[in-house]
DNA sequence: ATCCATGATGTCAGTAACTGTCAACGCCTA
DNA sequence: TAGGCGTTGACAGTTACTGACATCATGGAT
C-alpha cells in the first residue's frame, strides 16, 4: 500500500456530501471536508476548483453520455427528437446510480442557492455542447440553441420530479412524459 | 446638499461596470469599485450581497414586469402565449434602456463564468415566478414549469442575439421570432 | 430651539475561500 | 541505484464577505 489511502477524490466527495447533508453547505468548511477525508484543505482545492464543484464530480461523464446520445440519434430525427436521444442516455446513466444518493445530493443542492446556481451552470454547459452537436447535424441557429435548451429544461423538470419524490416512476418514464408535455405546451397544434 | 453624494447605489453600479469592462471581473476588487464611487468597501456590501450582484440591480424590476405581463395576458391564452405576454413586457423595458449600456454589460457577463452563472440564476428566478403565475391561472404541473422555463429560454436566446449584435433588429422583433422558432422546433406539426 | 429616533456611512477586526510556492515522499523506469 | 513524475503537506498571502460599534446628517417630537 502506498503512502496515502487511494481515491482521495472519491473520499472528498463522500465526506462533502455527508457534511453538507448534516450541517448544511454554509456551515461546512473545506478544511472540515478535507479532515474527514484524511487530507488537507490544500488538497481539496487541488481536486475541486471550489466548494461547490465537489458535488458535481460526475457531470463531465454525464455530459459525454448526453452528447453521444444526441449524436447517435437517427439522421431523420428532428432537433428535439435527437435531444430526446441524449436525455434517454442520461436517464440510463442516472438510473444505474443509487437512487438514495441521488436524492440526498438533490436535497443538499435545492437547500442552497449557490449550489442551485452551479447546477444551472452545468445544465447550461450541457445545452451548449448539445447545441454544437445539433449544428453539426445541420440544424441552424437559433433552432439549435432553442432545442438544446428546451431539452435541458425537460431534463431539469424530470430529474426534479424524480429526485424529489414527486413522481415515483423510473427516470426514463418521467423524462419521456416531460418531453411529451413540453411538445404539447409548445406545439399549439 | 447632504453629508454624502446622492445615489450611492447607482454610483457603485456605474463604477463596477466601468472597472469590470476595463480590467475584467476577476482583476477588480470590491474596494476599488467603492473607491471609484467615493465610498468604502463595507458600504459596497451593504448595497449588494456580493461582487456579482452589482451588475443585476435592475433584475427585480424586470421580474415584476414579466410577471405583470404574464398575469395580464388574456385568460383564453394558452400557457406559452401568456408567457409571451411577459416577454413582450420585458422587451419593452429593455428597449427603453440605452442599448450601448446593455451591450457593455452583456460583454462583461459573457466574459466571466461566475457572472454567466448568476445570470442563469436570475433567469431561473424569473421562471419560478412565472410558473407561479401560470399555476394561479389554472395551469397544472409540469406544464407550468415547462412553459415558464421554455419562455426564459426564448428570452435568453433573444437577448443574446440582440445584445451581441447577431441580430440588429429591435428586441421585441427578435423575441417574437425566437418564440416562433421554439414553437416550430417543439411543435412537430 | 433642543432632543432624539432613524438611516446611511466609516472603521476595524475577524472568518474562510482560494492561490502560489516549495519541500517531502512514494512510484516507475532506465 | 539514480532520476523523473505525480500527489500531498506546509505555509504565507490575497480578498470576498460579515459583525459590531461609532459617527454624522436629517426630520420629527417636545
Amino acid at each position: 500500500m502506498g503512502r496515502w489511502q487511494p481515491d482521495s477524490r472519491g473520499r472528498l466527495q463522500e465526506a462533502a456530501l455527508a457534511l453538507y447533508s448534516e450541517h448544511g453547505f454554509d456551515q461546512t468548511t473545506a478544511a472540515q471536508i478535507a479532515a474527514r477525508a484524511g487530507l488537507t484543505e490544500r488538497t481539496f482545492f487541488r481536486h475541486f476548483a471550489d466548494k461547490r464543484e465537489v458535488l458535481f464530480g460526475g457531470s463531465a461523464l454525464l455530459q459525454e453520455r448526453i452528447v453521444a446520445g444526441v449524436a447517435g440519434a437517427p439522421p431523420t430525427d428532428g432537433p428535439l427528437d435527437a435531444v430526446g436521444g441524449g436525455l434517454a442516455a442520461a436517464s440510463d446513466m442516472l438510473g444505474e446510480f443509487r437512487r438514495d444518493l441521488s436524492r440526498q445530493r438533490h436535497a443538499v443542492i435545492v437547500a442552497n442557492p449557490e449550489l442551485r446556481e452551479r447546477e444551472l451552470a452545468k445544465l447550461a454547459d450541457y445545452a451548449e455542447s448539445v447545441a454544437t452537436v445539433l449544428r453539426d447535424r445541420g440544424v441552424g441557429e437559433p433552432q439549435a440553441s432553442l432545442a438544446a435548451d428546451a431539452g435541458m429544461t425537460v431534463f431539469r423538470v424530470a430529474v426534479e420530479r424524480w429526485a424529489s419524490g414527486t413522481d415515483d416512476r423510473a427516470l426514463d418514464a418521467v423524462m419521456r412524459d416531460a418531453m411529451a408535455e413540453l411538445r404539447a405546451v409548445a406545439g399549439g397544434c
